[in-house]
DNA sequence: CGAATTTCAGATATACTGACATGT
DNA sequence: CACATGTCAGTACATCTGAAATTC
């Protein structure tokens, strides 16, 4: 058992300020929802910088491509629910990704309307290649905690985004649709 | 003591996917990476509504005025750092605020290099008078967690930024060494 | 003087909304 | 026909970098 000497954060000592400041309010809840926001922030500087040494210098573009390496083909729309972007942002994206040699729009054989993204082979060995530093570099960042704590720490974000309405898109007790693709 | 029924986020079903595309590779980091990341993108949206409800259509502008309100004035290096910003990015941020007659520079008394920025009135009010709504807001985000789980999640959270570097501007012990990385 | 504070211009990202064409 | 898919133009937002001016 380790005691951790010294766990403080940016957050402690303004949390400290503004209680000071106003002791009749209730700042705990910032407790966690700013350390989330901030979190996020200096993760996505750090993953930034994996997909810049990739030539990706665009936020999101490598992420796009991992999902279609790992899942397959998929339509844009269902891409931009997966990755939370509206299907005008994910044209754009796309749009960069095919001007690159990195994706292709194929016509999709079940709805005439919309099309498939696929990945060329470029694009499939740019996300295989990257997939691994950036597992490593995710690895490192929650390192710092033991594995029951991540374990922990996954779970209670998980019951965070439940809440807050990242649900699945089917739910899971609806039956007809078999994940079709 | 509840059972979560189907404590399911959008992630889950999308990493057991990739688990059968790369049985190979360990994803679990992205159990917390990408909750983060998600959490992060969602909680944005709820808060970006609550600030435009307040006028305020630019992001972090809301988050400037309250940190101002509670600590009183600073410069706009200590405001930077703070809310994770670069001084020209809090430049551009001050200007608006500025021309919107929410704060005042005024030269600083104990430096001349620089200015310390000051509420006016009107964002004082505004100030004062949205930060009740963020944080109710903030809490029904957290209030679907039980309080221990709440301040469970805070310190889990906080061991992960304290790992990133999220540190106090004075690193209370040590002296010598900015955590070279 | 070398260092710090702040501003600014220029560059680069990011992403939404609403309208449209197309097909179901 | 009512609705869904995808694209695009227009608009807005965000933020960094590096150079310059000022003062410590």
């Amino acid at each position: 058992m380790e005691k951790p000497r010294e766990m403080v954060d940016r957050l402690g000592p303004m949390l400290d300020r503004w209680r000071v400041s106003r002791p009749d309010l209730d700042f705990s809840p910032l407790e966690v929802v700013n350390r989330v926001l901030r979190g996020a922030h200096m993760i996505q500087t750090r993953l930034d910088r994996i997909a810049a040494a990739y030539g990706l210098s665009h936020r999101g573009d490598l992420e796009t491509l991992i999902e279609l390496d790992l899942v397959g083909p998929l339509t844009p729309s269902e891409l931009a629910e997966d990755l939370l972007l509206t299907s005008g942002g994910m044209t754009v994206r796309l749009n960069r990704l095919q001007a690159a040699g990195l994706v292709e729009r194929q016509p999709n054989p079940r709805d005439g309307r919309g099309v498939l993204v696929h990945l060329t082979s470029a694009g499939s060995d740019l996300a295989r290649d990257s997939l691994g530093t950036l597992l490593d570099a995710q690895s490192a960042i929650v390192g710092a905690l033991a594995q029951a704590d991540q374990s922990r720490l996954a779970k209670l974000l998980r019951s965070l985004l439940t809440e807050l309405g990242d649900l699945p898109p089917f739910s899971p007790t609806i039956v007809a649709k078999p994940v079709e693709r």
